[in-house]
DNA sequence: AAGCCTTCCAACCGCAGCTCC
DNA sequence: GGGAGCTGCGGTTGGAAGGCT
């Protein structure tokens, strides 16, 4: 179900991440946390490029994490927001903690576009069968009339609706996401930054430099001037912790307050 | 049993947007 | 203002696994 690893031109590894890749990856981060994702794979000894880095850990090797198993719920919520919101699958997935977009967008493909095509054919049909549905409705405003929509995908989402959320718990659940992976960051008085480079660069092996974008560029072995700039090191004392969900927290107030039940 | 087909998830790619200089 | 560097998003693809004929 992975594709087979390879090396590209570029000597950059390409294709399904190794357990040896992953245990780097996460014990890179989880020593130094985030803060470049191009210099990441170069620290922390990996043939990789930024991007893959990056993907490898948002999809997959985050903490918070969690994969497979679908409540209802979150099925319900999906379909709720597609139709709202469309293909924003970083969107839906803020509000679904521990999913990420890669996978809302996957299982939507896999398991819940059938269905809302299924209940469209089926809404076309009923149309077709009673008539025209905007004479009727006419006197309706545009958010009932979503309203309706959303309803008629399936029954289920009565069970949602009956089920509203407050958003003072929702925020604080998303609060404790944000800050549940927060780095284990070595700041502390008596941190030998220097010393934490070369101990990271001592693993890092050598590869051709090549041109390339930003993320397709292999990593390369730093140069002495990289040691002396570890490009972690100001970060870390300025910004030590990386919320995640930031960006969905203002979404996710704002989808709970136009919640039946919370107007 | 063997070959073909479908499903579905991990990973890749291109590009838009943001920030900094 | 605009160019470079970086980040994140959404569409697409590769291919293993399981089902079907």
């Amino acid at each position: 179900m992975v594709r087979a690893p390879y090396f590209d031109k570029n000597g950059v590894k390409k294709g399904a991440w190794s357990q040896e890749e992953d245990d780097k990856l996460r014990e890179h981060i989880e020593k130094y946390g985030l803060w470049n994702w191009r210099e990441i794979p170069k620290f922390a000894g990996l043939s990789r490029c930024g991007k893959s880095c990056r993907l490898r850990w948002m999809n997959y090797l985050r903490p918070d994490v969690k994969h497979g198993n679908y409540t209802k719920e979150e099925e319900d919520l999906i379909l709720r927001l597609h139709e709202k919101h469309g293909n924003k699958w970083s969107k839906i997935a803020a509000t679904l903690p521990g999913r990420t977009d890669n996978e809302v967008k996957n299982y939507w493909h896999a398991h819940l576009k059938k269905r809302t095509v299924k209940n469209q054919n089926t809404l076309v049909l009923k149309e077709k069968c009673s008539g025209s549905t905007s004479e009727s409705e006419g006197s309706q405003t545009n958010k009932e009339m979503e309203a309706k929509t959303v309803v008629s995908y399936t029954p289920s989402n009565l069970i949602l609706e009956s089920t509203p959320l407050s958003p003072e718990t929702s925020c604080s659940e998303l609060s404790n996401l944000s800050t549940d992976f927060a780095p284990k960051l070595p700041v502390s008085a008596g941190t030998n930054w220097n010393n934490i480079a070369e101990d990271v660069l001592s693993s890092v092996p050598t590869f051709d430099e090549s041109i390339g974008d930003f993320w397709t560029e292999p990593f390369v072995a730093g140069s002495a001037s990289d040691q002396d700039n570890f490009p972690g090191l100001s970060f870390y004392q300025e910004e030590p912790f990386v919320s995640y969900y930031d960006d969905g927290m203002d979404f996710y107030y704002e989808m709970m307050q136009e919640l039946p039940g919370n107007n």
